[in-house]
DNA sequence: TTGAAAGCGCTACCAC
DNA sequence: GTGGTAGCGCTTTCAA
């Protein structure tokens, strides 16, 4: 039987491959490699030899020879809640491991929620020590990260899921200014008078501009604002308050898919009806948001499109470290009142 | 500055330590790891430098002479859609980290849908030769994997979400007939009449089987039965059909939460309203199943534990192979009907 | 309590 | 085209 990296019997080496071959270890090599060029009929005889044994190289060994790993890692920087909890967050990660796998990488996954901005730099930390080839750094929080401190770490590293950092570094971003000036136009031009906002404070600034900037605009009203927590349950608050107003918004624009299920859920409860008392339009455009009740009208982000960017980033780093923003795409569903 | 791990410059290594603390490199390591006692004053002298040089030891060398990578690998057996589409899965996967990042093991995760078996097997061995400690295998599919033949790749394994595996091995699985059967129970408690189920048949069986023998039990009419996919669109489709029947159960017994999802939203498409004209009961208890609209009374699997299990049974593999069955509880919200 | 040194499996350099 | 071998950074044995 054919034994590989168990634990218990010896695993074959190269050198198991080069024997039973009749060559030196270092044809294994550059047969399995291309380091050199090797006769046709010898690579014949090793190929045989490493399907015969089942060899596969000890990437351990390959990593401290080779000083690469050929590993990513996707670390959530300070998430408040678990990271499956957010749906465009869990397509995140999966987009990040197809776009990594595709290009031969593995990648390691992190997160612990709560744990502050020290608890990223120890997991980069980390990820660093096991000699990772680059980090993908998911922003949740409106929690800073500072890119001196992330380069001092000596791994190469791209924050997705953000504005323009402040201090530079490698950015990856949706246009979230144009997407929300997009979707607030569509609100407006199918009439509705007043319109709210519903989205927490510090996270939903650019969005939130565009959402007072386009009501000014057009002379709608831009009222409430509900500031609550970037979750579910936030925003199944904002519509029981919502529900409780003796003059509610017409619609109301809910900065994420995931509050917005909660704005939902809320209205539901209350008996408001979606879209005929409100409309709701919404950011993301994740899965969840197409087998809502009522489908949600989100724009969408395009996630496979920037898990690839920021892979490839740190796969081939530029030589100047940028941010980069990506288009978005307003998709109609039925919470907005205006679907076919 | 500080430099470590990177590409640029060189990495700071055990020697570096061991000069500046004017020690041999073997003290170092004795110091960090406790392989041999070492005078205080001389540990001292060697974390200031571990400290000042920002010194953390590569893992790559470690695992090359230990053996141990301290790393585990979740893979997704045979995934027909992207892992994140499920609720449950997703939680899987978190679960899992966290539980593995409590006892200092990183977690590699990858997970190809639509790859089959043999591509599983193929992601196996790639993780073989990362010489990681263990793998997690989420069996999402009746794909059945064959225990010899992973035994065969030399790697520590354990199944997860299924039953007991016809060919032996380690496994963990929760207690779907009984959680079936509690719910089934909820359900007659009730007195509904009739009862439909909706699942996808060559893997629903066990829970099946339960609502059949708990409709015959009572002498209430098990029926409709609906084989659709275990997709949101699954269960969409399903309730457009039980929408147009002429008469339709009183009460549904829904596979899974993402299919319990799909089925609210034709529900609520067609006008047919939760939990009075049709009563729907579903399981997993994901976390998106308390923010669907009515709230989704579901069988809760406990994810946590089993993943701690999982975990567990590869880092301190047990004597004898064997399958473990876990808990499941019954959580009540308002789409049965039953709520307080 | 400390140090010297072997060697984990691999890549790549250099000699033939 | 092929083989010998140095050495990646670490753990651990053995001797001092």
């Amino acid at each position: 039987m054919v034994r590989q990296g168990g634990r218990g019997g010896r695993s074959v080496t190269r050198r198991d491959v080069a024997e039973r071959a009749g060559v030196s270890a270092a044809v294994v090599s550059y047969t399995l490699n291309g380091g050199a060029p090797v006769a046709p009929e010898t690579a014949q005889r090793v190929l045989k030899a490493v399907a015969e044994l089942g060899y596969r190289p000890n990437q351990a060994a390959r990593a401290l020879r080779s000083g690469s790993t050929r590993t990513l890692a996707f670390l959530t920087v300070d998430a408040d809640d678990a990271i499956f909890t957010n749906p465009i967050f869990a397509e995140y990660v999966h987009a990040v491991q197809r776009a990594a796998a595709s290009r031969g990488y593995a990648l390691y996954t992190a997160s612990t929620p709560g744990g502050g901005r020290a608890r990223t730099m120890q997991e980069l930390r980390e990820f660093a020590s096991r000699q990772v080839d680059g980090v993908v750094l998911l922003a949740s929080s409106e929690q800073q990260l500072d890119p001196a401190e992330l380069d001092a770490v000596g791994v190469p590293w791209v924050l997705v899921n953000t504005e323009e950092a402040p201090g530079g570094g490698n950015s990856i971003g949706a246009d979230l200014f144009g997407g929300a000036t997009v979707a607030m136009g569509h609100l407006v031009e199918h009439g509705y008078s007043s319109i709210g906002f519903v989205g927490d404070a510090p996270r939903s600034e650019p969005r939130r501009r565009a959402w007072r900037e386009v009501c000014a605009e057009h002379g709608v009203e831009a009222s409430p604002l509900f500031d609550v927590d970037f979750t579910r349950e936030g925003g199944r608050q904002a519509a029981l308050e919502l529900a409780d107003l003796s003059s509610p918004p017409r619609a109301v624009f809910v900065v994420s898919d995931r509050t917005a299920l909660g704005v939902l859920r809320g209205l539901h409860e209350c008996g408001v009806r979606v879209p005929e008392d409100v409309a709701v339009i919404s950011f993301d455009g994740s899965w969840e948001s197409a087998y809502a009740w009522p489908g949600l009208t989100s724009v969408r982000q395009p996630i496979e499109e920037m898990a690839a960017a920021a892979v490839d980033r740190l796969i081939s780093p530029p030589e100047e470290a940028s941010h980069q923003v990506f288009p978005v795409e307003l998709i109609v569903r039925e919470s907005c009142g205006a679907h076919a």
